[in-house]
DNA sequence: CAGTGATTTGGTATAATGTACCACTTTATT
DNA sequence: AATAAAGTGGTACATTATACCAAATCACTG
């Protein structure tokens, strides 16, 4: 009995989350300087260039924890780079930040948000608040296995998975309470 | 030690699914007179009007257990009503029958898919195959569990969610093993 | 049954998101 | 320097979705 409580608790508490930073007042820019150097780093370390382009694009994306649409960044880039940068070279880059797990798409939003722990293997589940528009990712070890067990049940081989949940934040409802 | 296992059961078995329709042959005239009946009951009891339109869009999503885009039921309308019906009118069945949860959407794939089980609580989880492009809709009380716990754990208050998970489904890996 | 308001549909035009394609430039490799 | 590979510029277009207003249909009342 005392096992079975224990090994419960340990698996309770292996979850990666950025919400206490996504969803309350915080020092963004520490969370903007430090998505950027994980993305130099990571792209050094697998061969692959973070061109002025897809750095810039990372850039905006990260300007805040609230999902951002491919013509937002259209729109932005100008005041980064100094000149109008076309749909596709914006989809390239796009594309190259998806693929280095840099960035994630939210599909109910048609829009990126920056990935908060990028290389660390972990599930994308988000949690976007319908109040202020800001999502966070977590990564919850039970939360996995209960899907995985649920796929496995259906005879269903699991391979990826978008999971968007949606509702109020922590700071939205304290909001909503006192009002 | 039994009465917990037996508990763990329980929760394990309950769990909605048309995986075992969706992923496998079968008469799939019963899935669509079914999802029918219940949509002509459905919109009865809720007072509400299951036009021809209406009725015809249904009956097209439900053609099979792929997710179909609203421009492929624009397409095909003509066989059905003997008329052209333009996008909004198309759009606008959509919608009604998005409200009375007679069909979902799934974002990654802009698409829509009919609901096995309309009317009845459950939440919305999608496993896709990757092979054969159909989806399976499944509704398991465990993994509701875990979204929950997930969410509260993260002091995230959860409304409504998205879950499309993407893999093989078990027609598909037997081909696979097979060839 | 005629009148009236609400719901539903028709249809044009347009918005929003995403891509195919090809020329050109920059970077890396020999 | 020559060559190949990777990245970018830019036009045009494809796909998905909606705003808007007019016309038709339905539900209800007198
Ligand atoms: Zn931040
Ligand atoms: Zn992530
Ligand atoms: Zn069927
Ligand atoms: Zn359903």
């Amino acid at each position: 009995m005392v096992h079975y409580t224990k090994s419960l608790l340990v698996l309770t508490l292996i979850m990666l989350s950025n919400s206490r930073a996504a969803h309350h007042h915080h020092d963004h820019n520490r969370c903007l300087s430090a998505a950027l150097s994980h993305a130099e780093q990571h792209c050094t370390e697998a061969g692959v260039r973070l061109t002025p382009i897809r750095r810039a694009v990372l850039e905006l994306i990260w300007q805040s924890h609230r999902p951002l649409g491919a013509y937002a960044v259209v729109e932005q880039l100008p005041s980064i780079l100094g000149r109008p940068i076309r749909p596709p070279s914006v989809y390239r880059a796009i594309d190259f930040l998806l693929e280095m797990g840099l960035i994630h798409r939210l599909p109910s939003y048609n829009a990126f948000i920056g990935c908060p722990f990028p290389g660390s293997e972990h599930s994308d589940v988000f949690m976007v608040c319908r109040c202020c528009g800001s999502a966070a990712e977590v990564s919850a070890e039970t939360l996995n296995k209960s899907l995985e067990d649920t796929a496995s049940r259906a005879g269903f081989q699991l391979e990826t998975q978008n999971i968007e949940l949606s509702g109020l934040c922590a700071s939205c409802q304290q909001e909503d309470s006192s009002s």
